[in-house]
DNA sequence: ACGGGCATGTAACTGGTTACATGATTCA
DNA sequence: TGAATCATGTAACCAGTTACATGCCCGT
């Protein structure tokens, strides 16, 4: 999010309600769901850690009270270092595996059926993004960003086969689970 | 995290240490990062919560300060809860995308050049979690684990493809991060 | 006059991360 | 004796979320 910010800021000095809307709009339908508030927040906590400095609405008094923002010297810094780094997805799919393997462990629920209920969930999406799809422009930011969703559900829906191959068999997978090493202390 | 805590639990009333050892076990190389100090933290917060109860190592008093955590009625609620659930997996994409919108936008660095690191660093992951994976035993939980963490991988490859397609192009895909609609207010 | 979009914030809470800190057991 | 593993925690911090709260401007 704060990286996210300052990189919008590169581009020119900006204020909070602008900065939102523009994060909306690169994020398509999957910016939904931010908050309005936490542009402020977070633009509060970046002045606080003298990356950005606010200068109020210079050159248009007429429009007031809109506070604008730009990177001091070491926000600068800060993006150019956000942009050489190259980021760490972390998997998502634990928690859907951590929930095969709690399940299978304590015959709390059938994972077979998990696997159904999150397969339903998956298409679901699937029709939902594609659908959303349409409504961009084609090949606009937003557009893109879809079709990476597209292809990480269908690859998701992929390694539920996976699952459901390695956990219906009399529960394989739960090898590796089991307390033979740690119990005896 | 306190979903996954409480789902261990409810297999077998167990302590800290070994919770930790399990999950650990369950998530196989990706449980590498998991701090020491966390697992204490949650049931900690669990117990204030109302959702585990600490019975001191009854039973085997020889092996003492262990804390037993076992689940409550409320707990065990919550278990099934977080079981019956659909999980929204929030796609990690975004930030990359932003990354690229931010770049475009500001001039900043070459939005080619970001997605060949990218893909490099890509490639390097996958290539890292094919070998994990035959250090991992056949069907167990962790190589399962890792199966989605490889086509994950070859999805987001995938992407960047598409990326490069949309952004190499004179920057098709700014179309939609401009400001005609917002900047007159 | 009122509703909706513009525009800004704050307080409290939740939850993960980091770093610090301790002590028992076991084996060489 | 000293190192490794087992075992437990705490304080401080950081960041996202929720809900609350305000006020201007514009069109009907």
């Amino acid at each position: 999010m704060q990286d996210a910010v300052l990189a919008m800021l590169a581009k020119e000095p900006s204020y909070g309600y602008h900065l939102r809307a523009r994060l909306r709009r690169a994020l398509g339908p999957l910016g939904e769901s931010m908050n309005h508030g936490q542009i402020y927040v977070t633009l509060a906590r970046l002045e606080k850690a003298g990356l950005v400095v606010c200068e109020r609405s210079d050159g248009l008094p007429d429009r007031a009270d809109r506070k604008v923002y730009a990177l001091t010297p070491a926000g600068q810094r800060r993006v150019a270092a956000w942009l050489a780094e190259v980021g760490r997805p972390k998997p998502d799919l634990a928690e859907f595996h951590l929930k095969l393997v709690a399940a299978a462990a304590a015959r709390l629920a059938d994972p077979v059926e998990l696997v159904a209920a999150q397969r339903r969930e998956l298409l679901r999406r699937l029709r939902e993004a594609q659908r959303a799809a349409l409504a961009e422009p084609e090949s606009s930011a937003a557009a893109v960003l879809l079709e990476g969703v597209m292809l990480r559900l269908q690859a998701d829906l992929r390694w539920l086969a996976a699952c459901e191959r390695a956990w219906s068999t009399g529960g394989d997978a739960t090898a590796g689970d089991e307390d033979d090493e740690v119990e005896g202390g």
